[in-house]
DNA sequence: GGACAGGGTTACG
DNA sequence: CGTAACCCTGTC
């Protein structure tokens, strides 16, 4: 285990926020948490100082200190809400410690898709389906299995009815389809990370089953285009009952994509 | 128990 | 361009 000093850092809240599906409790220990991200597993805890990871100096360096978004001051962004925008004000008291998280193109891809007219709990029991039954099997620092998410080229060989073992309904045709797509090249999925927010949405929007909403999810929590703002119904809802003359995207540019987290998360959370 | 909705998208008219 | 249909499961 090594220690790291962060700020702003909740682990129950992050994991909780939506934008992950594999991040969980450890059973039986509270207050640590296991995720699986980059074929990789992670072990977290808070500490009396700092918090604890298990893995090398070297593997947070490399790998997580980016993918907890590290680089960025989230004090900041709460700092420049609005004053006199009370909505925004709540939501990011309320959700203090949420980090968005630079999680996997594919895996984000594909779990988004799958998000669609879903609940998380199931959306997280779809995936964990997914990865058990096509992803690579590896072994955790206690020794335990794990599996990592599967590729688009092993997607790519499936037929729609294997996919419908892991109970995805009709998004088994989309998920197939768009594995099919990327893993023969047909769009460029390699080369999203090189392209500009509207770019990458526009690229995505090629993809089946990956419509505005979803694309935008991918460009916030993979691509880290913290401009996207995924609408769904909950921030649907936010936008007409506190912002009927218009969100605010000029005042929050920069940022604005984390603020919907936020909100998004007080919205579901907080019952208000 | 049956109806209903859950972080949308596609494919029709 | 609006809208029904899509699959499945938990919840009321």
């Amino acid at each position: 285990m090594i220690k790291i000093q962060m700020k702003e850092f909740d682990l129950e809240k992050t994991s909780r926020s939506g934008q992950c599906f594999r991040m969980n409790p450890v059973p039986g220990q509270e207050g640590r948490y296991a995720l699986i991200a980059y074929g990789k597993y992670l072990e977290i805890e808070k500490g009396e100082d700092g918090f604890l990871f298990s893995c090398t100096q070297e593997e947070w360096e490399a790998l997580w200190a980016d993918y907890f978004d590290c680089g960025r001051d989230y004090r900041k962004i709460y700092k420049a809400v609005d004053k006199k925008d009370k909505y925004m004000q709540k939501a990011v008291t309320y959700g203090n410690g949420i980090r968005i998280l630079k999680q996997e193109v594919f895996e984000t891809t594909i779990s988004f898709i799958i998000s669609q007219q879903n609940n998380i709990s199931r959306i997280k029991k779809c995936v964990e389906s997914l990865c058990e039954s096509f992803g690579e099997e590896r072994y955790n620092y206690k020794g335990e299995k794990y599996y990592k998410f599967p590729t688009a080229e092993r997607l790519a060989r499936l037929s729609e009815q294997d996919l419908r073992g892991c109970n995805l309904g009709y998004r088994s045709r989309y998920i197939l389809k768009s594995a099919r797509m990327i893993a023969e090249g047909e769009i460029n999925f390699a080369g999203l990370t090189g392209m500009t927010y509207e770019e990458a949405r526009a690229e995505l929007m090629k993809l089946c089953g990956v419509g505005i909403k979803v694309a935008e999810c991918i460009c916030l929590f993979a691509l880290h285009h913290v401009d996207a703002f995924p609408v769904d119904t909950h921030i649907q809802t936010v936008l007409l009952k506190y912002y009927p003359e218009g969100f605010p995207f000029e005042r929050y540019k920069g940022y604005a994509g984390i603020l919907q987290q936020y909100a998004f998360y007080y919205d579901i959370y907080a019952k208000v």
